[in-house]
DNA sequence: AGGCTAGTGACAGCCACTGACAGTTGACAA
DNA sequence: TTGTCAACTGTCAGTGGCTGTCACTAGCCT
């Protein structure tokens, strides 16, 4: 049950956040004002730093959740299952909640013009690694202890949790790039990386050359 | 042959980089205004950002520079080596040259504080990783002209500095929490940490545990 | 010696962001 | 229903990073 105020504050926080998202990804990041957002919404500057911990913040807002979204089903996983394997199933399997996820407050295509933005913008791509970064110690951390084994003295937590990001990233671009961006092809595009890294990091390229 | 001129900016520079890095690492960075930095070597505020692209800037020039040592010494591998060694060699080989370039500029002692401070740092880290992100693009595009494949098409080359990229994220963090920071320690563990991938990729860790 | 130009300082201004304080509105009890 | 409290919001003033402009100085060149 939600109360007046509560209703409230949410419908000016979803409107804040939508009317930033659709200045960003239209006008560009850098060339958008807080005054421009707040203008959109009729409402004071002061009142959009109480919602959000600044201009930064409202472009992750989506990301926030969907990555949330994603150490909860890492959590989630059988504890029998080997480390990678985790984490590529809950990332096979989990996608299509989180595109779910995503649906109930903004629009998949807004989120996707968005990351479009983020990947172009040096500010915003910086905050993106940052946050991803944190996202992986996260990650590290559940492996370890689902492993039994001690993050700061084994590498090897961080070391496949690096990987993995590693190939989300590669991933990523490719879906900021290419057209399509349907969840079906996402998940294969992945699970192909993740079975590629063996040969990649093995064996010299040119016996498979033209892939 | 040097003109007065010429002498005369690139003492300004110096002293401003000097000025700038050192009290970065001991009141940090976001405490540290540019004013204090212009104080400190008595210029205007306007010279400082002629120098300068902004305060970030200033904060990664000698990175900058091992950056760049470091992808010319994976361009001067020999054609021959599988792509994951010829990293590994340029980093292992590299390294000393690397420590030497930054000391003709300022003392390793206090780029190592620098790293620190970088790393505790939010802002400056999200700018860390987004200049690894560029360095980790330019590699990947060395190793595939050295395979001969198209680094759009075939994901490879991403996935091996993806992957290298990550060790060495690892390898820093390591570097920077921990008391022994020599050259010699910093290559080993580089090394060990190459070596460990292959396990932390397959099986389980529980067999091999507290390692 | 005198003109040219790179480099500099002083100043005004934009934008993100913050603290302080006062006004307004919803929640809840009397 | 009304009064009170707390939450929420707006206004204002100010800080710090950063940029454009313009006049001035100092090194370079003939």
């Amino acid at each position: 049950m939600e109360t007046l105020r509560e209703r409230k504050k949410r419908r000016t926080r979803e409107a804040l956040l939508r009317a930033a998202l659709e200045l960003f990804t239209t006008q560009g990041y850098e060339q958008t004002t807080i005054d421009e957002i707040v203008e959109a919404v009729d409402v004071s500057q002061r009142t959009f730093f109480r919602y959000f911990a600044g201009k930064e913040d409202v472009a992750f807002t989506v990301q926030e959740m969907t990555e949330a979204a994603f150490v909860a089903a890492v959590r989630a996983r059988p504890p029998h299952e080997a480390p990678m394997k985790a984490l590529r199933q809950a990332f096979l399997e989990g996608w299509d909640a989180i595109c779910e996820t995503v649906e109930s407050v903004v629009p998949v295509e807004l989120h996707l013009r968005m990351y479009r933005t983020i990947e172009s913008t040096p500010a915003l791509l910086a905050a993106h690694l940052r946050r991803s970064a944190a996202t992986e110690e996260t990650l590290a951390r559940v492996l370890a202890e689902r492993e039994g084994v001690d993050v700061d003295t084994d590498p090897r937590p961080r070391l496949a949790v690096a990987v993995f990001g590693g190939v989300i990233r590669v991933t990523e671009r490719h879906w900021c790039t290419n057209e399509d961006f349907g969840p079906e092809s996402i998940r294969m595009l992945t699970a192909t990386y993740l079975d590629q890294v063996g040969s990649a990091l093995t064996g010299n390229w040119r016996a498979t050359r033209g892939r």
